[in-house]
DNA sequence: GCCATTACGCTACGAGCCGTAGCGAAAGCG
DNA sequence: CGCTTTCGCTACGGCTCGTAGCGTAATGGC
């Protein structure tokens, strides 16, 4: 059988268990001892296995990191909370607890900073982890046209821009937050950005902004969508 | 005369040319190595010193890294243009121009995931780089109220937590559109983000967006302020 | 069951960097 | 001229890296 599924190759297969005993290691080792002070030997006496079987399966440090925060954003759903705003905050809040975890915090800025001088690192980020996230973006906004709380965009390439340009604010703002800022994004901060993305600087500030007082926009709709 | 300006204790004074030279040195071997592959001997070669020099004034890499890296924040002025719109591209045009730069890139986010384990280089960061950019939002925000663009802030708390999101916003998405989707943040992308923070999603995506066609807000108003 | 093939554990190794200690010389101050 | 501090230089132990080599374990093909 394996030799149809994955053209399984003769000899001794490599153990799944040792790969998810690696990774599991990985992030234990960067609760911690943070980015720098974590090594090899010691991510392999963790995991019980040997140091050259890691360098046989990862080229280095920075692509075990990255596939061992990458499993940490497996949880990402977008959930139908039946408004856009419900919806952007219920992933922003998903997206903030994920980054809040220590072992994300030291090891996802660390390998994006390596990526800016490795391209392969780069591809392997974003296809593992940023891609995942964008697509939430991507479909939370399908989402809210067939809703009819944005309007459809007709030209692709231009609708593909505005995608990426709502990515990189909503995902931007939450590490910046988190990890420059050093503060947690909890519920009231969910709500005020998801607030100022929906509204904008001027119409949000106006309606009070503070999100205890502004749960509902002040054109009646309901901004969080609970009862439509 | 130095005893009383600086209470200069006797003995041989620190030559302020070597830190001019171990800051340059730093930034041209960040160009050249990247972070993980500079290391403080080069540094130090470079720079024409010794390196017992280096661990006299610095504790290690982290701290020499945030100061050579600050000072390329050093050029960011607010610009008065003449309204909201186009101030707010001005600063983002100049932030975005510096983190383009391979020594900020690949030494600031660097030294950010280092601060995740570290509260001392984490209060280091603040002060020399993100209060300084900081300052520039609370100014603009101000001179947009004064020119009636936005509404004024009664509660002082209330307002300094709108600035840290606005600051969160406008500084992650520039560093996530530069460093995470490593693609420019040139002048129509600038534009685009503008729009979309002044009007929120709703209002930016129904007056097309581009940019290109939309140069002038839907209040008719202009939106760079070049000629008027 | 036997063999080719691959994965694994273990040990050892050179290379490089870290951070510090110790020394003599240089450059300021009174 | 003494006192003090900085500087350049050398040397060192300790650590991590990444690889090589070897014997063993596990699987598929025959």
């Amino acid at each position: 059988m394996q030799s149809r599924t994955s053209h399984a190759r003769a000899g001794r297969p490599r153990s799944a268990a040792a790969d998810a005993a690696i990774l599991a290691a990985t992030r234990a080792a960067l609760v911690e001892l943070g980015w720098s002070k974590l090594t090899l030997q010691d991510v392999a006496t963790r995991a019980g296995v040997a140091k050259t079987t890691l360098y046989r399966r990862w080229a280095g440090k920075n692509e075990l990191v990255v596939d061992a925060v990458a499993e940490l954003f497996d949880e990402l759903r977008l959930p139908d909370r039946g408004s856009l705003a419900a919806d952007i905050e219920g992933v922003v809040l998903q997206f903030a607890a994920i980054l809040a975890r220590p072992e994300a915090r030291s090891g996802l800025m660390a390998v994006v900073a390596e990526s800016t001088r490795d391209a392969a690192l780069r591809e392997r980020i974003r296809m593992s982890i940023v891609d995942r996230q964008k697509r939430l973006v991507v479909r939370g906004r399908e989402r809210a046209q067939a809703r009819g709380e944005l309007p459809g965009e007709d030209d692709a390439a231009a609708a593909a821009r505005t995608a990426d340009l709502i990515f990189d604010v909503v995902a931007g703002a939450v590490v910046h937050r988190t990890l420059v800022s050093a503060e947690p994004a909890d519920e009231e901060w969910v709500r005020r950005f998801t607030q100022l993305l929906l509204l904008g600087l001027g119409e949000a500030a106006r309606t009070g902004f503070a999100g205890a007082a502004g749960e509902r926009g002040p054109d009646g709709k309901d901004a969080r969508g609970r009862d439509g």
